[in-house]
DNA sequence: CCTATAGTTAGCTACATGGCTAACCAACAA
DNA sequence: TTGTTGGTTAGCCATGTAGCTAACTATAGG
């Protein structure tokens, strides 16, 4: 057994290589097995197959195996977890941004208040 | 110079490290020196340098050095592009949901009216 | 049973990554 | 000027990762 990651560290990790990515996409449209899966990519399969471990061990992809043929496909809630990370940073960004913009706002009102109002802010069009 | 990386590639792998992360969630709440980000860390300085030269040639973080201390801010384009990987995936993903439905629906339907005598046509050796 | 198919295991190499120390440079501060 | 602070460069080491080949297991088909 490996090392102590977060299963976010793993989901990130698994979605940096661009073939992983690519199975994550192709996995999207639906389940597939290993070999169809593997065909598009000049890859030995058994360095493909590391991708596939790669991707399950990080939660992001399910399988099973009936018969000699291995199917994969999507877990979904993994995939919804990262994207939960995002929406959240995305969130306090944005909540500072509004208290920045609110911010200045308040000096712009002030300065308005005191001399000639200069060109104050150049702002990147927001509004 | 080293490898031909996505964008996307550098973004996910510098989003893979729990410290990078901290860091990134650090500076949603706002810019900060390399030390201020550095202090919470039990980690020699030029390690952490490292982290930061990562999250940099990721484009997710931005800097400039003005006398001796080096302001870090995120780039909030660059979060936003990993986001929309996530949102496009999971539209493909709902998508084929949504037809996934459809089809079962169908089959519902199909199943409840054989009573009547349709001509439904066989599906995949169920029934 | 015999062969082909679909994965799997084992083991190797090359290179990337994450951490360290030591030494260095460039502002400030006294 | 001299010392201190904040960051940087250089170089080392241990571990992890991505790829390969070769050889093996197990099912499907004839």
């Amino acid at each position: 057994m490996a090392n102590q990651q977060t299963h976010l560290d793993q989901i990130f990790a698994a979605l940096a290589d661009p073939t992983r990515r690519a199975i994550v996409m192709r996995l999207c449209a639906g389940e597939a097995s290993v070999g169809e899966l593997a065909d598009p990519f000049d890859m030995a399969l058994p360095s493909f197959m590391k991708h596939i471990r790669v991707l399950q061990t990080s939660g992001l992809v399910l399988s099973e195996k009936s018969g000699r043929v291995r199917t994969c496909r999507l877990s979904p809630d993994a995939l919804l977890g990262a994207e939960d990370w995002f929406q959240q940073q995305r969130a306090i960004w944005e909540a500072r941004l509004d208290r920045f913009e609110a911010y200045v706002m308040k000096l712009k009102k002030e300065r308005a208040g005191v001399k000639r109002p200069s060109r104050t802010t150049k702002r990147k069009g927001s509004e």
